[in-house]
DNA sequence: GTATATGCAAACAATTTGCACGCCT
DNA sequence: AGGCGTGCAAATTGTTTGCATATAC
């Protein structure tokens, strides 16, 4: 993959937020450093960032989100203000467990926990 | 919710099968016995049902998919062929580790194991 | 020099909605 | 009678793509 003022604009604007930003939001942010940015490039290089592991993307219901946070972690989203917030659930040892009850090799999960966060009683 | 002979098909067509089917693949199917339903009317239903608990919904990427099984349960999704299967993942008592964890209280998980099934060594 | 990236606009796919009419209660 | 449900087509939303030009290596 080569490199593009545009391509390293977008993916330190997705490395600089801890808020699980849409392509729009992407879009916007980035338009501020590269005015002339079209929603297609920020499209394409969020995928190709995606497709080499650089960043990672969550789908929040139709929409699609991208997440900079690299280490495996996985999202607890607020069912009532819709936050979506990282955890680590690494030490329950899902990857292990599904591997002996469902003969079944985990690469990767995509979890969302939909629940109250503290905020909410 | 009033009932209609469309909605009970719908929901008949959903309940009917263990294959999550997408909107337009209910559509086929009911069409079958109500020639003349609409699309409209297919996603019509599915939100009114999916909203009075009757079915669920899966996301699976960018497209929305149903489920008639109202039992709590989650699903592997098999990166070779797509196929997506039922697990019960209730013993590993995520949601009271999740509640000791994150003070965050889960109504809901969605959760999506991508990986290989057995099939694909 | 050649392959890849860009901007723009048009195309797409999945889903939703406005409207006039029909059916349940 | 009044409200909810329906069919149809048009509209919306999020995302992808074709093409001519520009840039990276």
């Amino acid at each position: 993959m080569r490199s593009s003022f545009q391509r390293d604009t977008i993916h330190k604007v997705v490395q600089s937020t801890k808020c699980h930003p849409t392509a729009d939001w992407v879009y916007l942010k980035a338009r501020k450093i590269v005015p002339h940015i079209s929603l297609g490039t920020v499209y394409r290089n969020l995928k190709q960032l995606s497709d080499n592991g650089l960043i990672k993307t969550i789908q929040d219901g139709s929409v699609t989100k991208y997440d900079g946070n690299m280490k495996a972690h996985h999202h607890l989203k607020c069912s009532q203000c819709g936050s979506i917030t990282d955890i680590d659930l690494h030490n329950l040892n899902l990857n292990e467990k599904i591997k002996a009850k469902f003969d079944f090799e985990p690469i990767d999960f995509e979890v969302t926990i939909i629940g109250k966060c503290n905020k909410h009683t």
